[in-house]
RNA sequence: GCCGAAGUAGCUCAGAGGUAGAGUACUUCCUUGGUAAGGAAGGGGUCACGGGUUCAAUUCCCGUCUUCGGCUCCA
């Protein structure tokens, strides 16, 4: 006999050799059907895999990131059967779970394309394949045997992965007429997988490499029940109404042009009005800390990235530099503000005491991106960054990045932004010879990084290997309307560029000391930010950020003259205001300033004349009562205090 | 850049080898209204661009550009 412990400390025991799936039904039958994969001592496993000794078991039911694991790995599978069948002679490359779905990658036998059209076909066939329930069985190879057998199938994308595999560790699943090299965990059968999307195919250069050849990605979701199919599809639709490609052209906030050039974003009045919202609001932020703020030119001597290593590392794969028509001199539009920054830092002699020195840019940079990879605003090939780097003594590191941390928290917070991660990113430590800077900066730097995130109460995912070649860093990132992770702000450690610019304080000794540089962006890009924020608001902008904040609607033009009025009083007030004064019904133009997303509509007709009052409507909460005209005024100076409270 | 798909009115989209369509937006007029769509008339198109096939191409074919879904990259 064996000792089943379960998560709540109690502990059954059974005959030697019984699975997961036993035990589930032995709890209860609903559970066995509801039970997707187990762990056992914390390894996630089969339910179907026989349990030898005394172990802690967790079974793992649909709401597990485990489950959904197995279930949509176990659906790749069947996408892949679902793909031989139609398509004999296909090659497969790698067929993963993901954070939300399933994909696998294949290469069509002979000369077949596989495109769009044939998602319904291959859809139909993976749920004819499902409903055959077949079960999944597990079996371990030798590496000649899988080599054999992988090889006589002509599946060199496998023969390859075997390749790196180590003996002893190869295992094979199968279910209905499809074999696959896989480490598992699986569902014990198809029967499970009851509702199936195919959502889209994609190419997918072969293990990432762009010099190897591009595969058939097929991506797909699965569910154990229609209901969460269709609950999933509808946050699909409701994600699209969120783009922010869709809501900036509904609210005429930017737009881009070929004429122009791919990339490149033009911000409409009302996009631009948000932009200087922003900028307006951190600049107050930055002053209030301490930050200096500084202009530069938007193109600097490559000389200038020569010296700061940028040139060597990204020269060739950037914007060319443009040339002086007389002396030849070549410039280069600027890619990043930080050399410019060093230069400025030069320009004067610091002493230990007068740092940290603070300095900060609303800076517009420009980096040549691979055409395929432009994406709304979230990449383009000329942005605004809100840079600043602050230039510190070894023994200010710690508490400046705390402070930066801070800083974050709070922009993010009156951006509500409520959902977002951290990533601490340190050096490989197998590889140290692709950094540069002693280990002992690094130590020092990596150290003051990880404190400062906990002492602020930051979770933090840590990922080594991920530094940039200069520095740990740590970055913010944000979800998209669909899930898909962005980065936003970063905070980066930087011992190279004060070395290369020759960077120097004079301390209490009265000698030369090099500072340290933090590279810190907070919205990251203004681009980027905008984009995101939009997607996470859906375009209904907090009070103080909104481009027109208030729209005053005359219930006819008889009231038009009172609305100007209005008008004057609120700017009087420096409340962005429009007036509706088409000669609409008032219902259709609530209707269409609703679909604004304007914050607060003022209806006024000879009520509100004849009394000197306003009547409320605000965004998605509709009709708020009336107000005396310079009650309201005041009460949104007050709500936008409110909301801009630290 | 690579693989696949798409491009028709400002926007959302239908259409078909033979004179270009709807809704909405816009302009004008009627209506003067009370919290999410009042009515009428009108203007608006090199059907992305360039070639080819054809008596005839917006439609079929080829190329280019741009956009979309991914891959690669991201100081």
């Amino acid at each position: 006999m064996i000792k089943i412990t379960f998560p709540d400390g109690s502990i059954r025991e059974y005959a030697m050799g019984i699975t997961a799936l036993q035990v589930a039904s032995d709890i209860s039958p609903r559970l066995a059907k509801e039970v997707y994969a187990a762990s056992l001592n914390g390894i996630t496993s089969d339910l179907s895999m026989p349990i030898n000794e005394d172990s802690e078991i967790r079974l793992h039911k649909w709401e597990d990131e485990e489950a959904r694991h197995a279930f949509w790995h176990s659906s790749a599978h069947l996408l892949a059967e679902a793909v031989e069948s139609l398509y004999p002679g296909t090659k497969f490359g790698i067929g993963p779970a993901i954070e939300n779905g399933f994909y696998y990658d294949v290469e069509p036998g002979g000369e077949k394309v596989i495109s769009e059209d044939d998602i319904p076909l291959i859809e139909q066939q993976m749920k004819k394949l499902a409903a055959e329930k077949s079960h999944f069985t597990r079996r371990e190879i030798s590496k000649e045997e899988a080599l054999r057998l992988f090889g006589e199938k002509g599946d060199y994308y496998k023969t390859e992965l075997i390749d790196e595999l180590e003996e002893g560790t190869i295992t094979l699943y199968s279910h209905g007429n499809f074999t696959d090299l896989c480490r598992g965990p699986h569902l014990p059968s198809t029967e499970p997988i009851r509702a199936i999307k195919v959502l889209s195919i994609a190419g997918a250069y072969w293990r990432g490499d762009e010099k190897r050849k591009m595969l058939t990605r097929i991506y797909g979701i699965s569910f154990p029940k229609q209901k969460l199919l269709d609950e999933h599809l509808t946050f699909l639709e409701e994600a699209k109404k969120r783009d922010h490609r869709k809501v900036g052209k509904e609210l005429e906030l930017f737009t881009f042009s070929s004429n122009v050039g791919m990339g490149l974003p033009l911000w409409l009045p009302k996009g631009a009005e948000l932009q200087l919202q922003l900028t307006g609001f951190m600049t107050r932020v930055l002053k209030k800390r301490g930050y200096k703020m500084v202009a530069t030119p938007h193109i600097g001597n490559v000389s200038l990235y020569k010296t700061s290593g940028h040139y060597d590392k990204y020269g060739s794969s950037s914007f060319q530099p443009i040339k002086t028509p007389q002396e030849g001199e070549e410039f280069m539009l600027k890619p990043m503000n930080c050399p410019h920054h060093c230069e400025i830092y030069s320009a004067t002699v610091h002493s230990y005491r007068d740092l940290p020195l603070r300095m900060a840019e609303f800076g517009t940079v420009y980096r040549y991106e691979q055409s395929g990879e432009l994406h709304g605003l979230t990449r383009v090939r000329s942005f605004t960054q809100d840079d600043a780097h602050h230039f510190c003594r070894p023994d200010q590191l710690k508490e400046e990045f705390k402070s930066i941390i801070k800083l974050v928290q709070y922009i993010l917070k009156a951006l509500d932004f409520k959902d977002f991660t951290a990533q601490i990113s340190l050096r490989d430590p197998s590889d140290k010879t692709k950094y540069i800077g002693s280990d002992e900066n690094w130590d020092r730097a990596e150290e003051a990084i990880t404190e400062a995130a906990g002492e602020m109460g930051l979770s933090t995912t840590v990922v080594k290997g991920e530094a940039a070649f200069y520095g740990p860093k740590l970055d913010f990132m944000v979800r998209d309307a669909i899930g898909r992770s962005w980065q936003l702000g970063t905070i980066q450690v930087d011992y190279n560029l004060p070395e290369r610019f020759g960077l120097y304080y004079i301390g209490s000794d009265n000698t030369r000391h090099r500072p340290v540089m933090i590279h810190r962006a907070i919205f990251g890009s203004m681009e980027r930010f905008v984009a995101l924020l939009i997607e996470n608001n859906g375009g209904k902008f907090p009070l103080w950020l909104a481009p027109d904040q208030v729209v005053i609607v005359p219930i006819s033009e008889k009231f038009n003259d009172y609305a100007k009025n209005l008008l004057i009083l609120m700017n009087n007030y420096d409340i962005r205001t429009l007036i509706d004064d088409r000669n609409e019904k008032i219902g259709k133009k609530i209707r269409d300033n609703e679909l604004k997303r304007i914050p607060y509509l003022l209806i006024v007709g000879e009520k509100e004349v004849e009394t000197g009052t306003v009547s409320v409507r605000r965004q998605g909460e509709g009709d708020r009562g009336t107000m005396g005209a310079e009650d309201f005024a005041k009460y949104i100076v007050t709500e936008i205090a409110r909301e801009l409270e630290e």
